[in-house]
DNA sequence: CATTAGCA
DNA sequence: GCTAATGA
């Protein structure tokens, strides 16, 4: 394996990362979701930038620097503390908000009743609270019992295994089903957060509960899936285990048809930022491309039929874009 | 931006 | 039918 130099860090992270928890205070705390999203374009606009900020004038004028912002810079760059920041920080019951919204399925609107109403104010008392099934519902239930399992990243070779399992057993069930793990995995990461599945079928229109049989099997008899947060008849939100001796962790399992299967593989190998750009691609190309379909758009902006694709590399084809393999796509 | 759960 | 939450 090639050296790995740890890649370089943005001079200015600490900064970010201050306007990040400024943000994430505003929407979680505060519920001022335009707060949160001044913080956020301000702090992806400092993440440009790739000298260390000196001055107030390196920045000013910067996209999404409004005064207020920039007030709060300066606090920065002169003291190396942001008074707003310092008593967000001192606030517990803020605090507290934020470790509620940890749990999968508790956002901001439940982690504020929770806090407010109920007078949580640590993920144990919510653990221990005698009315905590009354308070959770089945998501929010499954998202506290496995908390520090989900914070957990999955080793690639973990999800390799799941995969050969994963693989063997839906083939087992009808040779025509196809279906692939996406996400950073397929890009070759070492880690994932969770696992996303993708799947197809030839006849998948007439099989309305194809998913439902999958998770079925998958449940029943190998005990791969451990539980259901959700599932429709084309998506599914759950959670897997291997085997005993290894953690719990979220998968996903998407069905599509197969003239869709490879727009989606593409949108759902990533990365976001590849996934951007072959859209704005597509668009200066006179086409349009979703994770449904490419499809030509007329000056009058009409939309074609969507175009015929079996493979990836159609649509990189299309766009007349150099076909990159999934480990290269991480832009 | 679309899919699901859950409630009133 | 609406609202919250996930994800990507």
């Amino acid at each position: 394996m090639a050296a790995k130099r740890k890649l370089a860090e943005n001079p200015n992270s600490e900064l970010i990362d201050f306007l990040h928890e400024l943000a994430d205070y505003e929407k979680n705390v505060s519920r001022m979701i335009h707060k949160y999203n001044a913080y956020r374009k301000a702090a992806s606009s400092i993440a440009k930038i790739d000298h260390k900020i000196q001055s107030i004038t390196d920045i000013k004028g910067l996209e999404g620097i409004g005064k207020k912002i920039a007030a709060k810079i300066e606090q920065y760059l002169s003291t190396g503390k942001i008074k707003k920041l310092e008593t967000n920080r001192g606030d517990e019951t803020g605090a507290a908000i934020n470790q509620m919204t940890r749990v999968m399925g508790i956002g901001p609107t439940h982690a504020n009743k929770l806090v407010h109403q109920e007078k949580i104010t640590s993920i144990d008392e919510l653990r221990s609270h005698p009315k905590r099934d009354q308070l959770l519902n089945k998501t929010q239930q499954l998202g506290l019992k496995y908390l520090e399992e989900f914070e957990q990243k999955i080793p690639r070779d973990e999800i390799k295994q799941m995969e050969t399992i994963l693989l063997r057993e839906i083939t087992a069930m009808d040779n025509l089903l196809r279906a692939e793990i996406v996400g950073s995995y397929r890009r070759g990461a070492t880690a994932s957060s969770d696992i996303d599945v993708l799947v197809t079928h030839p006849a998948v229109a007439k099989l309305p509960s194809l998913l439902h049989k999958i998770v079925e099997t998958l449940t029943k008899q190998f005990h791969f899936i451990t539980d259901t947060i959700s599932i429709g008849d084309s998506k599914f939100m759950g959670v897997c285990q291997i085997d005993t001796s290894k953690l719990h962790r979220r998968i996903d399992i998407r069905v599509f048809p197969s003239e869709q299967y490879y727009c989606a593989l593409l949108y759902f190998t990533g990365n976001d930022q590849l996934n951007r750009h072959m859209r704005i691609v597509a668009q200066e190309q006179g086409y349009k491309l979703n994770e449904y379909s490419i499809q030509k758009v007329g000056s009058t902006g009409t939309l074609s039929k969507p175009l015929p694709v079996t493979s990836e590399r159609d649509i990189f084809d299309y766009l007349q874009m150099d076909y990159k393999e999934p480990h290269e796509r991480n832009m």
